[in-house]
DNA sequence: AAAAAAAGAACTAAACTAGAACAAAATTTA
DNA sequence: TAAATTTTGTTCTAGTTTAGTTCTTTTTTT
């Protein structure tokens, strides 16, 4: 049975062989295993050629050869192997950042996907989320300042209250609380140095609500 | 197994074969792999035939032959791997949650490591952190609501106007903006309703900074 | 305190580059 | 076809870079 190092070089060998075709260096192997010296390598190496998974050329640089792979893993390397699959599922998915909205004035770039916002997987409940930065100060009030954040769930309906993304007359799109008033809805900024528009719902398209909110300093 | 050079030969080798039907000169393979001289391409073959991947005819012009390749990986295998660890290299960490923090008055529990939350690791740089729940409005001018999470960069120094956990007295802590004034500091809540305190420094802890903030609608 | 693992430094060896001189093969041409 | 020419391959030497080995010291683990 190896012991974890062994078995993790071995793979790391195995794989940097299978992968480019050549032979890793002390160095490489060193720097995969996360180690500062390379002088343990060679321990490792020679353990491994003693118990025949690795054969070497004598004299000669990358030369190594994967003789066999080991059909048991370390019981460390399951535990970790386990560790990092569940930290894949529990891990952060991207979505795409659409650009800046204007809490006060036309979306700036709603379309061109070009960057991606990295938000912790609990963020999101199902459905299609989107990221938007905040500019302006049009929803202070609400703890949304410029420069912010906000990630959308996509959706179409929204509740009396819901903040959303809502777009006016096919061009222009806010970031506002919304309230509904009959046969018109009311677009809520919150800031008393902004007005709040009323318009006769057919002029007005929710494209999502807000999910949540990040923001980072410095 | 090949070093780099090896490989890099062995292949235009191989493909200048294949698309050519006879193998290339010394000078060709020179060239190919930016040489200035041919003696290394030598050196390369003879290495390459000793490790059984060409066969040569001796005082033959342009008679190599390709015994074997090194057997890679399909690369769509090998880029299917390279996501998912790059998803788990960006992935996200879990920090604990050490309780509410009034802003404004005493804390509740930092302590009792209970909870835990996940952020994007795009969020951290180096250090430790924690996460609070804020309570209390004293800094909602700054935009930061009662409920939202802070995440806090565990650290003792700050600068003029950072945005502090800080220990008064060692206990009661608060989250509000710091300056230095001489013998004495300043905690600064961002809340007309609130007053600032001016403390002499030696009563006053910083625990960490503000580094990011994460809030979550309904 | 002993054993094991890692780090570090010093050293040795191999790999690579370059240039030149030359010899053998392939090609041209007289 | 033989000689001349050109292309190609081989062999040196020498210097630089990269890689591998070995040893001692430090750190960690038990």
């Amino acid at each position: 049975m190896l012991t974890p190092k062994q078995y993790k070089l071995l793979m790391f060998i195995n794989k940097t062989i299978k992968e480019t075709g050549c032979c890793p260096s002390f160095d490489e192997m060193k720097n995969a295993l996360g180690l500062k010296s390379k002088s343990g390598i060679h321990a490792l190496i020679d353990a491994l050629v003693e118990r025949n998974f690795l054969k070497k050329l004598p004299h000669k640089a990358r030369a190594l050869e994967v003789v066999r792979l080991p059909k048991l893993k370390p019981s460390s390397i399951i535990a970790e192997e386990k560790l990092k699959e569940e930290a894949l599922a529990s891990s952060s998915v991207e979505i795409p950042l659409y650009g800046k909205i204007a809490a006060g004035t036309p979306i700036e770039a709603i379309a061109n996907e070009t960057e991606k916002v990295n938000i912790p997987l609990n963020m999101i409940h199902g459905g299609e989320y989107y990221a938007l930065t905040i500019e302006g100060d049009s929803m202070i009030e609400a703890g949304i300042m410029n420069g912010d954040t906000v990630i959308i769930k996509r959706t179409n309906v929204a509740h009396n209250g819901d903040i959303v993304v809502a777009l006016v007359d096919d061009c222009e799109a806010t970031l506002k609380q919304i309230k509904k008033d009959g046969p018109e809805v009311l677009l809520i900024p919150k800031n008393e140095a902004y007005e709040t528009r009323r318009l006769p719902a057919n002029r007005v398209k929710i494209q999502g609500i807000l999910s949540s909110l990040i923001r980072t300093y410095h």
